[in-house]
DNA sequence: AGCTGATGTGGACACTGACAACATCACGCT
DNA sequence: AGCGTGATGTTGTCAGTGTCCACATCAGCT
């Protein structure tokens, strides 16, 4: 049936019609757009060309461009999570006290670094936000429920007390979050990364005392 | 000349060729659509449009996009210094040390409340920022100045100590602005508001003890 | 063998930011 | 008085984007 065999041996699809496993490539590919150019970066017809589709066949695994997005917000926030319970993790010290209290700064520490070295996926993380699902604490996962395991260790250590509890985790949540936020998008962009982590000791300070007292 | 009276009475241009106000219409207008859809929502085509004015006019007072955005973010900035500033007047206070303290506190409500009410403009405000020109804290103006003179005020008191001066400033800017982004755009949308302010107070009430001490 | 549903393609449409060529007009110079 | 010149506004165009629709391909079941 072939008028050529020349034609026959350059144009046939060197890739079979059905990628096969299309999905996670996708996700893959806008994960890594999102790394270099944030939420705006993350183009579906891009996306789609990186992975050597043709534009639209995304739309046969995500509703939208926004569905998309949420999947990379997903994979961001499990990355932001895991890096803080490594570093969590490296803390090693005996006294419950200040083995709690310095795991928590880590956590802030944790975030803060994260931001700063994959600043698309932070900003991915929290472009498209369902939020909490739920208010309560226990059942909540991902960072935020990485912060309240610390912030429960403190009050079982001794360090602080139930009612201090209350609001902590938001009071901690929100002081890393604006640092990061300021530092990556905002308008402390230019300072010096050993101004920026001196800097964020004593606001760690700040929030030591005001959470346990000096 | 006129092929026909009709057509010369109805089609002659209701308004003159030259706009003559057109710029500060331009940026008016952006904010406002600023205001109503946040960054994203600027586009240069609908500022025109609204503006009755073609496409492309824009390009005679603006070198951009970027470039009107960030006039808008100029006046985003500019509003919420000035709410800023309006919300610490209002302290009564005579004993110096409370009236410092409380008006540090009105600059945190002053900052939230204006995320709250305006999330468009706040977006604006800080997605183009040049970001403070210098590190110099007594020259600077906006937000941050206004902040920079309250604990300025509170060192004068004598209710900070010069050694917690130093950071302040970031510590405090960084929590607030960091729970306003969490309320705003991010995952603690769907907070009520009366639980919202209740927490904001704790988390105020967090920074004033990391900073003065209980 | 043939059907069917899932998956991928090609073509369109409306929209956007940006550029280039042209139109209009206020103003100053001769 | 006339002219021209630079600032301002317009029209036309291009590439790029998200999304919809019709069609192509193909694996697996009947």
């Amino acid at each position: 049936m072939s008028t050529s065999p020349i034609l026959d041996s350059v144009t046939p699809r060197t890739q079979p019609y059905h990628h096969g496993n299309l999905r996670p490539v996708l996700v893959d590919t806008a994960v890594q757009l999102a790394r270099l150019t944030g939420p705006d970066g993350v183009v579906l017809r891009e996306v789609a060309r990186r992975a050597g589709v043709s534009h639209n066949a995304a739309y046969r695994h995500f509703e939208d461009r926004a569905a998309l997005l949420q999947e990379v917000s997903d994979r961001a926030m499990a990355d932001l999570e895991q890096a803080m319970r490594e570093r969590i993790d490296t803390v090693a010290i005996e006294d419950p006290v200040t083995r709690a209290s310095e795991r928590l700064r880590e956590t802030g520490r944790a975030y803060v670094d994260f931001a700063i070295r994959e600043p698309g996926l932070f900003a991915v993380a929290f472009t498209t936000s369902a939020g909490p699902r739920d208010h309560n604490s226990a059942t909540w996962t991902g960072p935020y429920g990485v912060l309240n395991a610390v912030l429960d260790e403190l009050v079982d250590a001794g360090a602080l007390t139930p009612e201090r509890r209350v609001g902590a985790d938001v009071a901690c949540w929100a002081t890393v979050h604006g640092y990061a936020e300021l530092h990556v998008h905002g308008p402390l962009q230019e300072m010096p990364a050993a101004l920026r982590d001196e800097i964020l000791e004593s606001v760690l300070d700040v929030v030591h005392r005001g959470l346990m007292g000096s």
